[in-house]
RNA sequence: GCGCCAGUAGCUCAGUCGGAUAGAGCAGCUGCCUUCUAAGCAGCGGGCCGCGGGUUCGAAUCCUGCCUGGCGCGCCA
C-alpha cells in the first residue's frame, strides 16, 4: 500500500477507534490534500457536534493517539480543527522507490475481479464514422484498459447498428441502382455519398420509404436469401472500413468485438413472448409495448418501450432488451459500462426498468450508463449535417498527423521518415488526449484549433516528458530499464514528484469507480508537470554520483508511471521527439500559420451516436 | 408543458459523500536557451463560482424558486 491518503486513512481511523471507542473506528478520517501540509484530516469537525465537544479539543485527542512512526512529522492541529499531516522525506523516499521497482507500479490488483461488460464505439455502420463516435471510442477504448489493468476481465462489445431501418435504405437503394452501377461503386470509395442518396430518397420519396422500411423487416424475417446476400456485401465493407479506422486511431477493438444489433435477431421473438407472458408487455396501437413506471410523457401518460413495431420490425429497444438478457445470461457480468451519448439517458432508464420488471437483472449486477456529452459547434447549437459536407472521421485524423508533422518541420536533428512516425504518434495521441482529458459526460465544442494544440495540457506535452527523460538516459548511455532505486529525496522538486508517483494507484481507482477517465489524465499531467519544474531545477546526469544515482532512479519510476498511464489511456508515446527551433519574435514567420483547416462552416452531425 | 443535464477567469475546462485564501491550460504581460530536448520553466495580472432565498460552525458543492443554454419526451438510434 503506497498511496498516502490510505496510509493516513488507516491510521487516523485506528485513533479515532482508540480516542472514542468501537463506534467511532470506521468513521470518516476524511483525508483530504491540503495547501498548509501534505495531507489533512477534517474528521474532528464533524465529529465535535456528535461528541458534544470543542473540534479542538478532538482533534487534540485523535493527535494524541495518532500513531504515525516512520510515515510522518507530528501532526499539528490548526484554524477550527484541522489536522494537518506532513509525510516524512524518508518515507516518500521509500515508497517512490518501491512503485519504480513495482512492475504493477504501486497499483494493487483488485481484491474482487469480475467480469466488466463495455459496450463501446458502437456506431452505426451503414454511414462512415464522424467526429460524434470519436469520443465513445476513445473513452470506451480507455475504460477498457483500465479495468483490465485493475484486474477486471473486460469483455469488449462493439454494439454497431447493422440492422435497423438505414440498412433498408442502402439495400433498397443498391437494388435501385443495380450492383455494378457506378454509383454502387461509391460503397467503396465514398460511402457517404451513396448513404446520403439513400437518405434524400428516404426523405423525398414515400415510396422508397415504405419498400425501405418493408425491406427491413424483410432482412429481419430472414427469409429472403437475396436481402441478406445484399446485407452481408454492405457489412463486410463496413467491417473493412473500421478495421481501418480503429488501427489508426490505436484502438483495441477488432472484429471479435462485434456483437452488433443483428447478433440479437434470433432472440428478439423469445425476448417479446417472454415479456407478453409475464404480462409486461401489451400490444398498444398496433405495437407490442412496455410502460415501465415512473416515465410519464408529453401528455402525462406513461412512455412506451416499444418492443416490437406495428409493421411487425424490430428496433433499437428489442435488440437493447436483448443485449440485456444475453449478456447475463451468458456473461455473468458484475457490471456493465454502456459507453453511450448522453442523449440516450432516458432509452436506457427504461430499458433498464423494463430488465428490471423482466425479472433479468440480478442485484449484483450493475448496468450503468457511462453518459458521453454533446458535442457541439463553436455557436453553441446542436451539429447538424449540411448535405454533403460533414467532415468524416478519417479526414479529421489525417489533418492532426499533418499539423504534428508541419510543426516536425520545424525540428532540426530528425530526417523525414522519422519525423513521418513521430507524427502519427503525436497527433493521434493530441486528439485521443483532448477527447479523454476533459469529464466524458460534459457537452463539448468541436474546435479543431484546440485540439490540436500541443501547449499546455495536452497528449503531445505529456508524450515530450517522456523523451526528455528517455533522453536523459540516451546521454548516459543507460539502459532505463534496468535503472533501481534506492531514491532519496532532498530538493522540494525531488520530494513533490516523489509523492506524486504514491498515487497512481489512488488516480485509478478513482477511474474504477466513476468509469471517468480524465480522472486518470488529470494525474498523469500534474505527475509530468512536476518532473518538468524537477528537470529545470535538478541536473541529474552533472549531480555526485550518488544524487545523480537517486536522480535517475527517480526519473526511471517517473518514466514508468507516465508511460503506464498514457498506455492505459491508449495515448501512443514516440521514443524522440524534438523541439522546434524557435523562430525569432520578429520574423514574419509564425509557427501556427498555415496550417490546413477544415473548410469554414462545415458542419458534422452527431445526432446518430450509436 | 413535463423530465434530465449544465451555467466557475476574456476562452476551454478541473474542483475527490460540505472544509482554511476557488485551481489548471490557452490567450495577455515580465524574465530564462555557450549547462541533461524552450512542444519547456519561473513569475505577474485576471473570479459577487448564473441570480435570489434556505440548511450550518462552515456552501462552487446540499435544498428551494427564478433566469439562460443543451438534450429528451410512441413506432430513428
Amino acid at each position: 500500500m503506497t498511496d498516502p491518503q490510505q496510509v493516513l486513512a488507516d491510521r487516523v481511523r485506528d485513533a479515532l477507534g482508540a480516542a472514542f471507542g468501537d463506534d467511532y473506528a470506521d468513521s470518516d478520517p476524511v483525508i483530504r490534500p491540503s495547501q498548509f501540509a501534505d495531507y489533512q484530516s477534517n474528521a474532528a469537525l464533524p465529529l465535535a457536534k456528535k461528541l458534544k465537544k470543542r473540534p479542538r479539543d478532538v482533534a487534540d485527542e485523535i493527535v494524541a493517539r495518532l500513531d504515525l512512526a516512520g510515515i510522518a512529522d507530528a501532526p499539528e492541529v490548526s484554524g477550527p480543527g484541522f489536522i494537518n499531516l506532513t509525510l516524512s522525506d524518508g518515507w516518500i523516499a521509500d515508497q517512490a522507490t518501491a512503485v519504480g521497482d513495482d512492475p504493477r507500479l504501486g497499483v494493487p490488483a483488485a481484491s474482487d475481479p469480475e467480469t466488466v461488460v463495455i459496450e463501446y464505439s458502437s456506431p452505426n455502420i451503414a454511414k462512415e464514422m464522424h467526429v460524434g463516435h470519436l469520443r465513445t471510442t476513445i473513452v470506451g477504448d480507455a475504460l477498457a484498459r483500465i479495468f483490465e489493468f485493475a484486474g477486471h476481465n473486460v469483455i469488449r462489445d462493439n454494439h454497431v447498428g447493422d440492422w435497423g431501418t438505414p440498412y433498408g435504405m442502402l439495400i433498397e437503394h443498391l437494388i435501385d441502382v443495380g450492383e455494378d452501377s457506378p454509383d454502387a461503386r461509391l460503397l467503396r470509395t465514398d460511402p457517404n455519398t451513396f448513404y446520403a442518396a439513400a437518405r434524400r430518397k428516404f426523405d423525398s420519396d414515400p415510396g422508397f420509404a415504405d419498400r425501405a422500411r418493408g425491406r427491413i423487416v424483410k432482412l429481419q424475417a430472414g427469409t429472403d436469401p437475396e436481402t441478406r446476400r445484399l446485407w452481408e456485401e454492405l457489412v463486410g465493407l463496413s467491417k473493412a472500413y473500421l478495421r481501418d479506422i480503429y488501427g489508426l486511431l490505436r484502438v483495441t477493438l477488432t472484429d471479435d468485438d462485434i456483437r452488433g444489433e443483428s447478433f440479437y435477431n434470433h432472440m428478439l421473438a423469445d425476448v417479446a413472448s417472454e415479456l407478453t407472458d409475464k404480462g409486461i408487455a401489451v400490444v398498444s396501437d398496433g405495437a407490442l409495448c412496455a410502460f415501465p413506471p415512473g416515465f410519464p410523457g408529453r401528455d402525462g401518460n406513461p412512455l412506451p418501450v416499444i418492443i416490437r413495431k406495428s409493421d411487425g420490425g424490430w428496433n433499437y429497444s428489442s435488440t437493447d432488451l436483448a443485449t440485456v438478457k444475453y449478456r447475463v445470461d451468458k456473461m455473468n457480468p458484475g457490471r456493465v459500462l454502456y459507453v453511450v451519448g448522453s442523449e440516450q439517458a432516458l432509452h436506457f432508464k427504461m430499458i433498464f426498468a423494463t430488465a428490471k420488471l423482466a425479472g433479468w437483472l440480478a442485484d449484483g449486477s450493475r448496468f450503468e450508463h457511462a453518459q458521453i456529452g454533446m458535442v457541439q459547434g463553436k455557436d453553441g447549437g446542436r451539429l447538424k449535417t449540411r448535405e454533403g459536407d460533414t467532415p468524416k472521421l478519417s479526414a479529421l485524423l489525417s489533418e492532426s498527423v499533418e499539423r504534428a508533422r508541419a510543426i516536425l518541420d520545424e525540428v532540426e536533428g530528425l530526417d523525414a521518415e522519422a519525423k513521418d512516425a513521430i507524427a502519427e504518434d503525436v497527433g493521434i495521441g493530441a486528439l485521443k488526449y483532448a477527447d479523454l482529458s476533459t469529464a466524458r459526460d460534459s457537452t463539448y465544442t468541436f474546435d479543431f484549433d484546440r485540439m490540436i494544440t500541443f501547449k499546455g495540457d495536452t497528449g503531445p506535452y505529456l508524450q515530450y516528458a517522456t523523451a526528455r527523460i528517455r533522453s536523459i538516459f540516451r546521454r548516459a548511455g543507460i539502459d532505463e530499464t534496468t535503472v533501481t532505486g534506492p531514491i532519496v529525496v532532498t530538493e522540494k522538486a525531488e520530494r513533490d514528484l516523489a509523492l506524486k508517483l504514491l498515487s497512481f494507484g489512488a488516480a485509478i481507482s478513482g477511474v474504477i469507480e466513476t468509469s471517468e477517465p480524465h480522472r486518470l489524465c488529470g494525474y498523469v499531467f500534474e505527475l509530468a508537470s512536476l518532473f518538468t519544474t524537477f528537470y529545470e531545477h535538478c541536473p541529474v546526469l552533472k549531480a555526485d554520483d550518488e544524487t545523480r544515482r537517486s536522480r535517475l532512479a527517480l526519473c526511471a519510476a517517473t518514466l514508468r508511471v507516465v508511460t503506464g498511464a498514457l498506455g492505459l489511456l491508449g495515448v501512443p508515446i514516440p521514443e524522440r521527439m524534438l523541439a522546434p527551433v524557435p523562430v525569432p519574435s520578429d520574423s514574419p514567420v509564425s509557427n501556427d500559420s498555415n496550417w490546413p483547416t477544415l473548410p469554414a462552416g462545415c458542419t458534422v452531425v452527431v445526432s446518430a451516436v450509436r
